[in-house]
DNA sequence: GTAGACATGTAACCAGTTACATGATTTC
DNA sequence: GAAATCATGTAACTGGTTACATGTCTAC
């Protein structure tokens, strides 16, 4: 999950660590509130795996747009940096980039069907990244999300009926304002396989 | 967290594991798909700990009303169970029963103030035990919660003014949605809220 | 007598967390 | 030169998971 995140992130642009924290943080609801502990490592594993490497040769015009300031010194830092050997920079900075290698994990994760690991975290995740998926994936991921969601619901409001008697109130509204909860989120999917499916048309129909 | 549920269940009837993992499974939406692995393991946890207790001495009241099916057969499985000795009835059931340390383990988890372990789960789950608060815990377990959403919701609304640009309509839809369903949320904490402190009004009139 | 549900348990693993340690750079 | 922030990393832990092993009871 955390890896399909970073390897997402870093298909668009080189980063650092620190500012993968950073993106992850304020703009994946989902990921909001990964750490430094889990982050950094992942990364290693990432590095060994081959997926991402450390930009070595030096600031690459991405590289260069991640100043931490908007300061001149940028400049400076950049300098020197184009001296640093083993993948620090001179703030102690490692800037990664994907490999073709991960590329075709990020792919593999995001594609990967496997129904059971889609809690409702995982598919946020890849639905953002949806626009990486061929169309028919895409519809797929919607449909089992959709289908999941079903279940969920009619396995809800059984629980509401049964408990109906037993529940006191609290319990009670949690159950309901799950059922809503529920609901919503389907008619959500709906509205965007909508959407996908009449994009489908629009493609076939001027090719 | 598991343990609260284990606890909150057991404190209205003794249950044996698996039952325990049916009520958990179609009660608790949060909960609802806790495995057996992690289960058994809980339950001996809370044993070791005192929480909770094997009921030796042959099928309670509570006890006997558990027979899986609703068959006659019901009966010589009671009267073999109370032969049976260290802890398992006949059909190698544990029957668990919460002590008083157990109850006194589930007042703190319910109420523990951690707010940083206030995860999405963990406050349904409290807040379907509601009821074993006091008026106060419980206006402040939802104002806690409806702080946090808040807080959730202003990062929520500026990644999406700040995505508005740089992301595609796939993460533009779910980042909106997400903000769309933590809006709800929040008013629904919001009429539970208005609720709680009508009850509290009331109360103090008619003494 | 066998299929299927009921019932408990263990071992290996997983994806994260917190707390800690370290140090560079910037800003005042 | 002190404080704040930037930046990376490790160790111990947490709260679960899956897969497996084992056995009982019921219904047909």
């Amino acid at each position: 999950m955390l890896e399909l995140a970073i390897l997402g992130l870093l298909k668009e642009q080189e980063l650092h660590g620190y500012e993968l924290k950073k993106r992850l943080s304020d703009t994946f609801g989902p990921m909001s509130r990964v750490s430094f502990g889990s982050l950094y490592p992942a990364l290693r594993r990432l590095e060994k795996a081959g997926a991402v490497e450390v930009t070595e040769a030096g600031p690459s015009a991405a590289a260069v747009s991640i100043p931490t300031t908007g300061s001149l010194s940028g400049e400076r830092a950049a300098y020197r940096a184009r001296r640093a050997g083993g993948g620090h920079d001179s703030r102690g900075r490692k800037v990664y980039r994907i490999t073709p290698e991960g590329q075709a994990l990020f792919e593999k994760l995001l594609a990967a069907e496997d129904a059971s690991a889609e809690d409702d975290r995982s598919f946020q995740l890849r639905l953002a990244f949806a626009r990486h998926l061929a169309a028919d994936q895409r519809l797929g991921l919607l449909e089992r999300r959709r289908a999941q969601l079903i279940e969920r619901l009619a396995r809800a409001r059984t629980a509401v009926r049964a408990g109906r008697e037993r529940l006191d109130s609290y319990a009670r509204a949690v159950a309901e304002h799950s059922t809503e909860a529920t609901e919503h989120d389907i008619s959500w999917i709906e509205r965007l396989i909508e959407v996908e499916r009449s994009d489908q048309l629009e493609r076939e129909l001027k090719p």
